[in-house]
DNA sequence: ACGTTTAGAGACCGATCGGTTGCAATGAGG
DNA sequence: CCTCATTGCAACCGATCGGTCTCTAAACGT
């Protein structure tokens, strides 16, 4: 699971990496299981086998650790958006789709929710925002979309799909509509083919 | 500021009313203050110039309390968009944005996301999120939408819209692109203004 | 006018929180 | 092998939480 843990015998560097990525992996698992707000240090602890001093020998409070979670999450969308390399649009808008509906995806809404009213989270969370939605739009003006397009259009109408699922995945805790959601990721791939096929210009 | 409030003399009926109404008001604005996990009863009560014994009178714990708060949000969001009448789609898009972004919203941002963690939340708040649902939309299929257009169709866009804006809302807080925000409103009122004029069909 | 019921106040409770501290174990360098 | 810096553990701290309990004040029924 985490990645670079190493048994036996090991160097400080090896161990100090370890338990950072254990306690992140923790953070990431304990958030998108119970939430931010009950994701106490002591049930993060509990689950990546560390105590409460060791945590704090590698993140100075709990908003490092739950940034340095978002971080991770952040990572992991652009390693699977890497990996899908060039795809039909539509296979695209499938892909944005389950990740916002993916299970550590929870972690970035608890997250920015949260970061409103809390300004020095806030505050840290801006740069890991920005990096990782110029990282995804860097990405995705590659493939699929030619260089005849605006760049500025498809950044606009790919975002706008991007916002559509997260409002959709936040309520749908509530009050899921399954035909209704399918008919809407059709009707955005066909919304992205006419933007693809050069047939949508900007007002 | 709590409507119903009478002063001097009052029944007991006129009591409960207007200490039941200051607690939700001051629920809802600490939580869209200070957000969910900070709006502790003390904070709402020192608000609502209401002790904390007073508080137990009327709702039976803590959750009930922000449930309420929660329908009081989805009441004045009803009360806007009934007033706003009849009105031209782009007239309606922006309200829907405002409404999206404002103050008071925020109150189902925190709920709706602790919803997902938070089983016996998430059971209370599923009807009334149905119900202001089903009201918004009964009431928006009515005007701007002649009755020759598919309902099933303007259901699909007006929902996709709402969760669009939903979706930017919660992402602004700490990535606010305004360019970007008016370009995409100014894009949805021309799809919307297409579904009005029946050039759009459902594939 | 008077006993009953309801509304409200505020001290209090056990639990839990993020964070600190002193100490034991481990690896690094000579 | 010995010394020293790093890593990790667990008891501990003050603060705060949701909720309860007891008591007073106000409105009600008669």
């Amino acid at each position: 699971m985490t990645a670079g843990v190493v048994t036996g015998r090991r160097t400080q560097a090896e161990r100090s990496a370890g338990t950072k990525a254990a306690l992140v992996d923790a953070t990431i698992e304990t958030i998108a299981d119970i939430g931010y707000h009950r994701a106490s240090l002591g049930e993060i602890c509990g689950r990546a086998g560390v105590s409460k001093g060791g945590l704090f020998r590698h993140f100075e409070s709990r908003l490092a650790l739950v940034v340095a979670a978002a971080e991770e999450v952040g990572r992991r969308h652009v390693e699977g958006f890497r990996s899908l390399g060039d795809a039909p649009v539509a296979d695209l808008l499938e892909f944005a789709r389950g990740r916002s509906r993916a299970r550590i995806n929870a972690v970035w809404f608890e997250l920015l929710v949260a970061a409103r009213t809390d300004s020095e989270l806030r505050e840290r969370l801006a740069p890991v925002a920005v990096r990782l939605y110029d990282t995804i739009e860097e990405l995705a003006l590659g493939p699929s979309f030619g260089p005849e397009l605006d760049p500025d259009l498809v950044r606009l109408v790919g975002t706008s799909m991007v916002h559509m699922f997260d409002g959709e995945a936040v309520i749908r805790v509530v009050l899921p509509r399954p035909e209704i959601e399918d008919a809407r990721l059709a009707g955005a791939g066909e919304l992205m083919a006419a933007v693809a096929r050069g047939a949508v210009s900007r007002g």
